[in-house]
Formats: structure tokens, sequence, C-alpha cells
DNA sequence: TCGGAGCCCGTGAGCGCTCACGGGAGCGCT
DNA sequence: AGCGCTCCCGTGAGCGCTCACGGGCTCCGA
């Protein structure tokens, strides 16, 4: 499995310090974790053989005895992307509150590397917290029996632990907005993997909903990116020139959107509206502005750890969902 | 030390398997790892047992034996700047090509947090490497005796072991492109901590040589957010009305002050010039997009890994510095 | 009938450290 | 002299697991 058969360098126990400052291993300890019942001399030339042998203690069998160290795993699925960052600065500022280590798995949204990381995660961390692409893999950590906090993103996590979003309840906002303003012909950019995305099936449920005019092949994929985002609506528009607004999957998405709009020399939002989704502090850099569904991604990352907690102590955490809400701003 | 004393429900150990299966350690941990030497039926029935206490090796007594995972901490400043994820990516990509866990450390650029994680860090992790604000707590990383690739953060690394970045060079293309463009008198905004910041002595430097007529009082300081760079380019014009152009520490400073400016009814880069540092991707995506001196940021962080490879084994890393270049979009 | 080869399983040892002890040396006190 | 301190320091045990053995069992061919 270890790629790279580099020769490691075999470290200096404590019985090796022990040795050469002519002590026994309890006063090496003594001296290492500075404790008291030591002599300031013994203890100084305890350190200093410790220094020559470069000597530092280990983490596994220190962790063997005090088992005070948490460690949590955090899969997610393109650093890349802001939105990652944003939850992972969540997760981290939690993390450090509870005196917790973190220890991070980007799967670039790889169902095998899913897998792969929750498997090494099983074997490295106390307990998991993150984005899953499909039950399956959640399945898998199930069965591996490491306490998993699921992120939901954007299958129906049901029973599974962990913090969910009203994604359709977002999806409705953002909609809503769009139809307020007159628009009826609405189209979608996905970034979804599946075709059974929540994003993509609550929009078309809220458009029949409105009685809009809007079917399946308004809906265009597209790669998670600005580039996708740009080449996408420039493929809509070619198949359905009557639509004035697009809802898509998330900010990025958005963004590019806008991008390829301008380009084309549409103009946002006098001639064409764009809602994203996320609401990502990227979103206000741009020109306009993106009117997103804002989550408190933030906030999901805290809530996340705290059911992380729950599950280390041998509860069930109480299911909790955050609610988007929608934040207007230039692009539609 | 520990904020939160919930009682963490203590997990099955190997004998407990063994007994409920009626089996020995040594079988259930052939189950376990699933090697040969064992009956097909009795496998069944050991994991079954595993399975119903919830069984999960521990980390620590199984690393204590096999010591082949490695764990790197990665330290960096704040995970909100876009120019960490970045880097993070590229240590990710790094060490998972070696099998490296990678455990993160955000400091917000607080020397006593930067001191702290890097205690944890040492305890928790086999080599280090990450940005550091000052000479002083590289200092402490060696007094703990982690191994450490330092990301050159500004100070002269000088012996230190890690990846630099050429920024005086950097920066010397930023201010002659500028230069060239006619500018004489050229302000900067300036993001570091203290104030013999390289990106800041290196720009006096070549204005002096390029007989600019720029001084001390050119530059402004600022909180590093998008905010604090628009703030400051209000401040910096108002006490330097002749200023024609702006050197920014990095590019989310450049991003305000572009902002700011546009805000105040000044053309870019017509009226008045911006040029940014790092070369994020978010500098193509605003209006006009940036000018920006372009590190590969990712490329850092693969070799940083590298380096920490080096370290682990105990051998001295080539000193190798990444060269930047000029990316000349919209802004200059 | 018996030896040898598989197949399956268990036993001691030890990874590197900390915890709970126990004990010697030195001191002041009765 | 004897007692009881305090101040240091060392010795076993054990954390939970894997590795290197060893050994019983069945089956088959000589």
């Amino acid at each position: 499995m270890n790629v790279t058969p580099e020769s490691r360098v075999k470290r200096a126990t404590i019985e090796d310090v022990a040795k050469l400052a002519g002590v026994s291993r309890q006063t090496v300890s003594r001296a290492v974790n500075d404790k008291a019942e030591i002599d300031a001399e013994t203890k100084r030339r305890v350190l200093d053989a410790a220094r020559s042998l470069n000597y530092r203690p280990s983490r596994f069998a220190r962790g063997l005895i005090r088992q005070d160290t948490t460690t949590l795993g955090l899969i997610i699925s393109d650093i890349g992307n802001p939105f990652f960052p944003e939850l992972a600065s969540g997760v981290l500022r939690a993390a450090q509150a509870r005196d917790w280590q973190v220890v991070l798995y980007d799967t670039g949204e790889d169902p095998e590397r899913e897998v792969l990381a929750l498997s090494t995660l099983a074997a490295q961390a106390d307990v998991g917290a993150g984005f899953l692409t499909s039950p399956e893999v959640f399945a898998h950590a199930e069965r591996l029996g490491v306490p998993f906090a699921v992120l939901d993103p954007g299958w129906d996590a049901g029973a599974a632990p962990g913090v969910g979003i009203d994604i359709a309840g977002g999806v409705r906002l953002a909609v809503r907005h769009l139809a307020a303003a007159g628009h009826r012909r609405i189209g979608m950019i996905d970034g979804a993997a599946g075709p059974h995305d929540k994003r993509r099936t609550s929009f078309l449920a809220v458009a029949e909903e409105l009685r809009l005019d809007v079917g399946e092949d308004d809906v265009q994929s597209a790669p998670r990116s600005v580039e996708g985002g740009a080449e996408a609506i420039g493929v809509l528009r070619a198949r359905k020139p009557e639509i004035t607004a697009v809802f898509a999957y998330n900010d990025i998405l958005a963004v590019g959107a806008v991008r390829g709009l301008k380009a084309a020399g549409v103009r946002v939002p006098e001639d064409f509206a764009v809602v994203g989704f996320d609401g990502l502090p990227l979103g206000e850099l741009v020109e306009p502005p993106i009117t997103s569904v804002y989550v408190d991604i933030r906030r999901m990352g805290e809530l996340a750890v705290a059911a992380a907690a729950e599950l280390l102590a041998g509860r069930t955490p109480e299911p909790v969902v955050v609610s988007p809400e929608l934040r207007v701003r230039g692009s539609a």
C-alpha cells in the first residue's frame, strides 16, 4: 500500500534516552512531561540526552495509555470548490474548541475514492464527518463500524445521523423569487453526479407546483466549475431560446453562467436572471453579485462536529436541518 | 485541556471479541485483517461477534507494531483565504500519493496559536509543514524536535528546510510592470503582520532601484480581507492623491482595492492600476480581472511534502524556491 | 501402520509508553 | 536512637494489538 519504501529513520525510544542519561524510563518520562518528583539537574541531563538522540515520544504508545486524543476524519469532495474550505472552517473551529484533531480527505467526488477514504478513516480516526455521494457509500461506513456524521449532500439521508439541509425549501425560495419577477420559462444548470439529486428534483417539483412551463429538458448538466457553468448556459440557451432565467446547482456554476451570458452580450439581470445556491462570499465579488440561496456552511460544520461528539458518546444525535435563506443581490 | 469531559464510550478490545466468539485473539486478528489460515465459518462467527460488540481495532495498538502510517501536520494561517485551500490541495495530492494522512491546523496567523498548533502537531504527527509567521515560531518547532518543512512566508527562512518563494523577484515583476506603463507614484497595500515583511521591503527596494517617487508613507497596512483592501485604498488615496497605481500584498487585498476604486468612481485600469500577488483563480472572476504575480501554490504544496519526506528519512532536503511570474490580466 | 503434508488454531513475547507502587537517602524531631 | 517526614528515583504491570512460533487435527500414500 505504501508507495514509497523510503527508509524511515528509526526513532529513539524512551529506553535509549534512559540508558544514555543513566536513569530509568520513568525518570525520563517525568522529565519529558515535566512532572514533579524530579531533580532539576537530573531533568536537565535527561532533556539533553533526549535532544541529542532526537527523541520524540511515540504517539501510539502514548495514545494506548491515555486515551484522550480524539481525531475526526473529515471527508470533502473538492477543496478547490470554495464551499468546502468554508465548511472546513466551521469544523476546524468546533474541533479546536473540543481539542480534537482533524484529518482531511479529499475524494474528488469519486465514489471509489470515497470508499477508500472511509476505510483509512476508519483505521485512523475515532469518528468521521462529511459529504458522501450516495447511500451506498454511507452503508460502507456503517459496515466498517465508524461513527459517521453525514452532511446532507442531496440524497435523502433519512435516518442517517448528521446534519441536513432543507434543500427543497431553499430551491423553493429561489424559484419563487424568479417566478415573482415574472419568469415563466426557467432553466436549471445541474452539477449533481446522479440524476436523483434533491436540487434537481425539487426544482422540477416547485416549477410544477407554480405551474411554470418547465420540463426535464430545461435542465442542463455541467461539471462543477466556472467554465462548466459558462458552457452549460450556452447549450441551454441554444436549445431553449425562450428561457429567461436559470437556477444553478451552486454558486460556482452561477458565476460561470453569468460569465457566459456576459460574453454572449446578454445583460444580467435585465435580459436574463441567474440564481445560485450556497451563498458563497465569492458571489459578492463578481459583477453583478450573485443572488443566491444562502446556507450557513460554517454552522453546518460546527453542527457536524457536535453530531460526531454525540455519536462518540454512544448517543444518537438530535436530527438537525439548517434552513437556507434567499440573499437577493444583483443577478436576479 | 480537554474542554468537554464527555464520557467517551469505552471500546471493545480484541479480547472481548475473542471471548464472545470462543476463539483466541490471534484468530480474531486473522478474521479482521482477512488473512489466510482461518476457516470460513469461524471467520464469519468472529466477524459477527465483532460487529455485535461494535469492535474496531485500536489505531494506537496497531500503530505501535506496524509503524507504517505517516501523518503530516499542515499548519495554515486562514482557511478562509483562498490561497490556503489551493496550497492544501497540493499537499493533499502529494500526501495521498505517498499514502500519508494529513491533519490540519488553522492558526489565524496568531503566533500564540501557531506555537500551540506546533506543540500538538509534535505529539500527533510525524512531520510538519506550513507557514509560520516568524523565525521564533520555527525555533519552537526545532526545540520540540519535530521535523518541519517551512513554506517561505515573508521572513527570510534562511537555512530552514522547506520551500521558498522568490518574493523579491515577484515584486520586481509587479513594480516593473507598473513602471513600464508610466506610473511613477505607486502605493502599496500591505497585509503583513510585522514591518519586516519581504513583500514590503522588496517593494520599497525595487521602487528605489527604479528611481520611483515612492516612500515609506506610500505603504498602507490593512487587514487581509476584501474590505480591508477597499478601505486601505481609500485611506491611501486620501493621503497621497498623486498615486496612480498600487501593488497589493495579495489578491484578496487587490480585489478589495479594485472594489474600493470602483465604488469611488475611479476606472480601473484607465485611471488607476492595481497589481496583486498570488495569482488566485478568484482574480479572474472579478471585473476587471486582477493582474497578479502568479505563484504555483499547488506545486509549493507538493514540494513541501517532498521536503517533509526527506526530513523524515533523515536527510536534508535540497533547497528549492519557486519563481513567480507575472500574469497580466485587466487591472494593470 | 505410520510418517508427512496441509489446514487450522492458540500461546508467548514484545511494540513504547504511563500508572501505581515501593523504597532508599537525608533531614529534623522527640 | 528511633520515628516520620520529604525528596527522589526505580520496578513491575499492562494498555491493545501483531509476529513468530508451535502444535493438534485430518487425510493420504507408502
